[in-house]
DNA sequence: ATTCAAAATGAAATCGATTTCAACAACAGA
DNA sequence: TCTGTTGTTGAAATCGATTTCATTTTGAAT
């Protein structure tokens, strides 16, 4: 049914390979051939079959992605910087959506091992760092986002979680704010952790007594900071502001306040963790922190291509950025008009 | 480098083919032939080129997606329900972000022509009809969502948009506003023709002469909503409300009028379509159209994988969804307190 | 006109799986 | 024990391209 090489090269009165010359254009071929060739490709409407040609070629100038949520900003905005840069570079870019589930994590993961593509990055948490360092032995070109393994040929990028952590503590205990709730996403991954951790160090360098009481686990969306809050009102537990672990958390904690009735700062003063497209827009404007999540993956993106090809000049493989907080009126009185 | 199907068959002392019998699980191996390949298996850490399988057995279990962005809600949440129709039927999903740029619109429709998947479903628009068809024709699988085309292998999804744009002119002339300033998305594509098509009849049923000034183009994202506003505030134009063509533009409609000084809603009512996640969250709340976007997702897939397999128990092509409009604050005094 | 290197081309091998087909083994029934 | 059916297995063909290697053409230099 499809057009094959063979169909044009009979139409052409030439070879399979000739074609093939033709299609790649890196071996020569006289003008008047190429010109045959490239008539009836045109007149039969051919398009080379990519299975065929990876296999052979045993590269697909693809490379893909596993994100844990595709409706999560943070990852979308992150894909958009990986695109382009790959684009640049000539090649395509498959994205993967393992929505936060194990099994399809690791179906997807397989599906990349299978050599579909040519490189692959992973934003999922599932794998274990030695799972991981395997697979870059075993030959598989691999890159993370949000973690780092010790491995000379997988780049990492990652942010500096603890930094920036104990800069919204810094800038909650600067506007009075003493009683801190900390947010946390699902508590396993390294992104929680490491926030915990700058909260932690936050809280202590301002002499604040840690209460573990006020450390609620969501799963880094909406529902999960709504109900995380309840539960933390319900303890009747006394706080005076929030740090959650993403915007979307923080929009169920805007949720939750508009239910109790209770105010945005001036009763609960919240901070999120994204940049989130909209958080500007909220009632009141979000305080968040700005991650470069564009430049992210563009620089991950292109670490991973050129690992892949083996261009050892750039020897470099963990990048730690730095975010920055932005403050609005979720924290800021005088900003929350 | 790679563990082949023959290592594993040598390991094993049985042919490729054997081999191949136990991964697929469809011919009869013996208890004991099929023990010792599953232990070779599990021992060399064997996993199949999905490439050489794919070529061998034209197919691959995976349908592709391309939409126009993929940081648009609208097109993620339908991609949900496309994934999890998908993975229950045992097919993947990868998806493609052609970033409202027809290059890289016709650069990954043409990898998925060459056959590197089963399916597809376009959410593009910049296909013609007859290319769709052509398609179509030659023996690929394809859906679309957003646009329908007369082609009985073709299954379409999209939304009434004439229907539910009246429904938006009624409840804003309802609540007193008659100048209405329709913000339409690219003007070429279907939705934003029939968008104004409902607009312009809406219009006409309340005797309310039409503007041609009163509508404006963006490009479907905060910016062009912002910009367009700003024209039409710098040309002096009277008007009270808008009906923007989707959320995303509705923000920057937010932006504009807070740049401006102007109220929401007493002086400028607005409404949006999609729903987005965070437009009850906006000062005022947004009012808004919702789009069944998920259940979009998983029927078009669900007809896709029929067509793909030939099921001809479903000749029912083409599916027309009707959306609903919620009226919030940013077109109800009452509500926008 | 002859020679010879370079350019152009085709036949066949190859990528790594699946599948067909034929051969062989096993086992039930006579 | 023999026959016939069913169940197992392997050799070889196959999917559709690329690439190697050998061969033929070309064209410049003599």
């Amino acid at each position: 049914m499809d057009i094959k090489i063979i169909d044009v090269a009979v139409k052409a009165g030439v070879s399979a390979a000739t074609v093939s010359r033709v299609l790649n254009g890196n071996a020569s071929v006289k003008t008047r051939t190429r010109e045959k060739v490239e008539r009836a490709i045109v007149e039969l409407g051919y398009h080379p079959n990519a299975v065929a040609k990876n296999l052979r070629s045993q590269k697909s100038m693809t490379i893909g992605i596993i994100v844990p949520d595709v409706n999560a900003s943070y990852y979308t905005e992150m894909i958009k910087g990986i695109e382009n840069m790959a684009y640049s570079r000539k090649y395509k870019v498959i994205i993967c959506d393992a929505e936060n589930d194990r099994d399809k994590e690791l179906a997807y993961l397989n599906l990349l091992l299978s050599r579909t593509v040519d490189g692959m990055i992973l934003a999922t948490p599932s794998l274990t760092d030695d799972e991981i360092s395997g697979f870059s032995d075993k030959g598989y070109s691999v890159a993370l986002v949000g973690r780092r393994i010790e491995h000379d040929k997988v780049p990492c990028i990652f942010t500096d979680n603890v930094k920036f952590s104990k800069e919204v503590v810094y800038h909650l205990v600067g506007q009075g704010y003493r009683d801190i709730v900390f947010l946390s996403g699902y508590a396993e991954t390294v992104d929680s952790y490491e926030r915990l951790e700058g909260y932690l160090k936050g809280l202590k360098e301002h002499q604040i007594p840690f209460r573990p009481e006020l450390v609620e686990n969501g799963n880094f969306n909406e529902t999960g900071g709504y109900e995380a809050m309840i539960r933390l009102f319900d303890k009747k537990l006394t706080f005076t502001a929030v740090y959650a672990a993403n915007d979307e958390m923080a929009l169920g904690v805007y949720r939750a306040c508009r239910e109790r009735g209770i105010r945005i700062p001036e009763q609960l003063a919240i901070v999120g963790v994204d940049n989130n497209r909209v958080s500007k827009y909220l009632n009141p404007t979000l305080s968040t922190v700005n991650q470069p999540k564009y430049a992210m993956g563009a620089v991950i993106a292109e670490k991973l291509i050129d690992q892949m090809n083996d261009d050892e000049f750039s020897d470099v493989k963990i990048f730690k950025v730095d975010s920055e907080l932005i403050v609005r009126g979720s924290s800021d009185c005088r900003l929350s008009g």
